[in-house]
DNA sequence: TCCAATGAGAAGTTACATCA
DNA sequence: ATGATGTAACTTCTCATTGG
C-alpha cells in the first residue's frame, strides 16, 4: 500500500531533482507539497490509468446488498465479490471504502436532525418555564404587598385599641367579636389566595 | 523483544460523468 | 457552455499483524 509506484516516482520527480529525492530523509519527504492526481482523460485502458466508469445496476445492487449484510469487507469476501461483479478487487475495496464512508456521513445528518430537534424541544420549554416563573414572582410580590398593607392595616386599629393584650394569633378575633371564624382564616398548603382575596376572608 | 514490511481502513482530496 | 452534485479512484496517515 505505501510503495511508490511508477506514476508516483514521475510526479515525485518533476519536484525534485535526480537523485535528490533517495536523498531526502522521511521528514523532509512528508513536507514536500501536495502531489496533484495526473489527469485520466484519453489514457483508458492503460495501466493503472482505468478511465472512471460507472457501476451497473446490477454491479450496483449486488454491492449494496453485500454491504447491508456486512460492511466490512474481508479480503476472501472481497476477492469472490470481485469476480461475481467481474471487477477488479480493488475496485470493491474502493467502493467499500466510499460506502461506509457515505453510510457514516449519513448517519452523522440523521445523528445532527435529531439533536437538534431536542434541542429546539428543550429551548420552547425553558422558555416557558421562565415565563411561568415570571408570573409566580409576579404573584409573590402582590402577595407581599397585601401582608403589607393588612399589617399596617391592623397595627392603626390596634394603635386606636384600649387594649395592649392584643396579639396576631387567631384568638385575638375574639377580641373583634368574631369568634368561630378562626377557620376562615386557613389556606391550604400550596395554595395561594390573590391579594384582594384576602380581604374577601374579612368580610 | 525489537523492527521493518505489509495490508486494511479512515479521512480527506481529486477528477470525471451527468444533469439542470 | 457552465456550475452543482454524486461518486470512483486516489493520497496520506494510522494501526495491527507478521516474520526475521
Amino acid at each position: 500500500m505505501n510503495q511508490i509506484d511508477d506514476d508516483q516516482m514521475i510526479l515525485i520527480s518533476q519536484y525534485y531533482p535526480a537523485g535528490i529525492y533517495d536523498q531526502l530523509l522521511p521528514e523532509q519527504v512528508e513536507a514536500k507539497p501536495r502531489r496533484r492526481r495526473k489527469k485520466n482523460k484519453g489514457e483508458a485502458g492503460s495501466s493503472g490509468m482505468m478511465r472512471k466508469r460507472k457501476l451497473s445496476e446490477q454491479q450496483m445492487n449486488l454491492l449494496e446488498q453485500s454491504f447491508e449484510d456486512e460492511h466490512k469487507l474481508e479480503s476472501e469476501r472481497k476477492d469472490k465479490l470481485a469476480s461475481e461483479l467481474g471487477l477488479d478487487p480493488r475496485q470493491v475495496a474502493v467502493w467499500f471504502q466510499n460506502r461506509r464512508a457515505r453510510w457514516k456521513s449519513k448517519k452523522m445528518e440523521e445523528e445532527y436532525s435529531k439533536l437538534k430537534t431536542q434541542h429546539d424541544t428543550t429551548v420552547v420549554e425553558k422558555c416557558r418555564l421562565e415565563n411561568e416563573v415570571l408570573k409566580l414572582k409576579d404573584q409573590l410580590c402582590n402577595a407581599e404587598k397585601e401582608i403589607q398593607r393588612l399589617t399596617e392595616c391592623f397595627e392603626r386599629f390596634s394603635s386606636n385599641s384600649p387594649s395592649s393584650s392584643f396579639s396576631m394569633e387567631p384568638p385575638f378575633l375574639g377580641e373583634f367579636g368574631m369568634e368561630g371564624l378562626e377557620n376562615a382564616f386557613y389556606v391550604p398548603e400550596n395554595n395561594y389566595i390573590h391579594g384582594y382575596d384576602w380581604v374577601n376572608l374579612y368580610t
